[in-house]
DNA sequence: TAAACAAATGAACAATTGTTCATATGTTTA
DNA sequence: TAAACATATGAACAATTGTTCATTTGTTTA
């Protein structure tokens, strides 16, 4: 990492390199943005709660709701969100719905995130 | 991981099982309240582009200012929510003052988060 | 010490978001 | 097919949040 932290901020040269090579490696802001909203998704007290349940078990929407003494309505709002950003999947089973995680992204990153919380 | 899927929702006590189960392992009320707060911090784009411009070097709050055209004083507000939340830290020289990440959780977190995003 | 510069802060405003309530959709069963 | 059940959805409201503007704090230097 090159060191810029010497130059004071009237010296305009320097940083202009510093600035070009930012515009240059920084990512698309279609994909800073598309991040930006999965965290968002993360920043969730209710939404937490419902992935810390989704680790135990496949849970159908009205064993999420008495679990987490919520309306089913909330919850199901919450599901819907959970889902278009791919952290559940569902499945129908009669008349219930069941839902479990998408993938391992979603238990390293609430693990990472749990690592830097509890320091 | 116990299937509990295979029965409807009137069989109300192998959901009593489940129940029960998910209070015991649930995280503190408290600790998945700082789990979602820390993740509300990443579910700002600018906050996120201020930490890709800090994965290069360590920069002054004008120069962020400039590389991600904002005002300085919008920068400054962001910067002391992820000094809040110990994601930078801080070092005065003179009139300047330099920040850089804090630790390699925040690396993890947000590269965790493009491999989904990027999928 | 006064002027200039860099950063921090508080108040205000617009925009976004989570929950509730009422209702609609989809599935089973009597 | 009608009633019952599980889930989804739309509108509305309160609460939260990011930016701007004006101003303050802290540091250097003329």
């Amino acid at each position: 990492m090159t060191d810029y932290s010497s130059f004071a901020c009237e010296e305009t040269k320097v940083h202009e390199e510093l600035l070009e090579k930012v515009k240059r490696d920084l990512p698309d802001e279609d994909k800073l943005y598309d991040l930006a909203e999965l965290f968002k998704v993360f920043g969730d007290s209710t939404r937490i709660r419902i992935l810390f349940v989704l680790f135990e078990a496949e849970v159908c929407v009205c064993d999420l709701a008495s679990a987490l003494c919520m309306t089913q309505s909330a919850i199901s709002h919450q599901l819907k969100i959970l889902k278009a950003n791919k952290l559940v999947k569902s499945r129908r089973e009669g008349k219930a719905m069941f839902y479990s995680l998408a993938d391992d992204h979603v238990r390293t990153i609430i693990e990472q995130g749990m690592e830097h919380v509890e320091e």
